[in-house]
DNA sequence: GTACATTTGTGCGTATGTATG
DNA sequence: TCATACATACGCACAAATGTA
């Protein structure tokens, strides 16, 4: 798997289409740490813009997490718990503005699931915690 | 509102802030075009990359979306429609892939539904666009 | 259809700041 | 203390898409 510039692709998305493969099929798995953007643009042979680009699409699709002055590594999956809606119980999903991502601690690429229930009140869960079912 | 670029809040962390405030106090209303990304860095005295990378922030929370060669507006908000699990439905809630969210025609930050039914089978709903109840 | 101005997308270079180990 | 690595921010240039004259 190489990169074609002059492919009607952009650069960045092949960069990142190259990633997230080697995240689904397990080539980099859950905890794994990526080559620093440095290395990969020389591996690649692109600039650090377009690694970092791509590394943005693939944080946007909670694949990975970057820490700064450490590094980039494939999520961990958080074990799911089930949650029965009850009568009366309204469920959506929806992305947190970015001081409730930073509020509740959640990183990039993670939903939220809004819980409304039949008196009005509203719970706000993290979606890559939960289930839900009748 | 102006931009402190002392602030240890990053520059574009603040004009995010600023444009998101406009929309959720509603100064721009859904369907609003949001000025160019030249005229609001000279509005805001920042460079465009400060501006390109709120404007991601907010890209990224569903709240606007971007055309290339028209403009950024504010995004309207799709009808829900009601979808009452059955028994032995089991939902959760992720991002797309990018190429997922080029095939379903999804803007950026908007979430998937995912809905797995008794017998295994999988659908793939926009969340904007449904509720869940029990 | 053509031409044009406007606007965003992409890519690179440079510099400095800040978190981690 | 120090090297490494990512974050932020500016600048420039050109490509590509849109809407309009």
């Amino acid at each position: 798997m190489s990169i074609d510039s002059r492919s009607d692709r952009a650069v960045y998305l092949q960069v990142a289409d190259i990633v997230r493969s080697d995240i689904v099929k397990g080539r980099l798995k859950p905890g794994d740490d990526l080559p620093s953007e440095a290395a990969l643009g020389q591996t690649l042979g692109v600039g650090r813009e377009a690694i970092r680009q791509a590394l943005g699409v693939l944080r946007a699709e909670g694949l990975i997490a970057t820490t700064r002055g450490f590094g980039t590594r494939v999520r961990e999956r958080a074990e799911r718990h089930n949650l029965k809606l009850k009568r009366g119980d309204v469920a959506t999903a929806r992305m947190p503005s970015e001081p409730e991502r930073r509020t509740m601690d959640l990183d990039e690429g993670v939903p939220l699931i809004v819980l409304t229930h039949a008196d009005g009140s509203v719970e706000l869960l993290d979606a890559e915690t939960v289930e839900l079912t009748a």
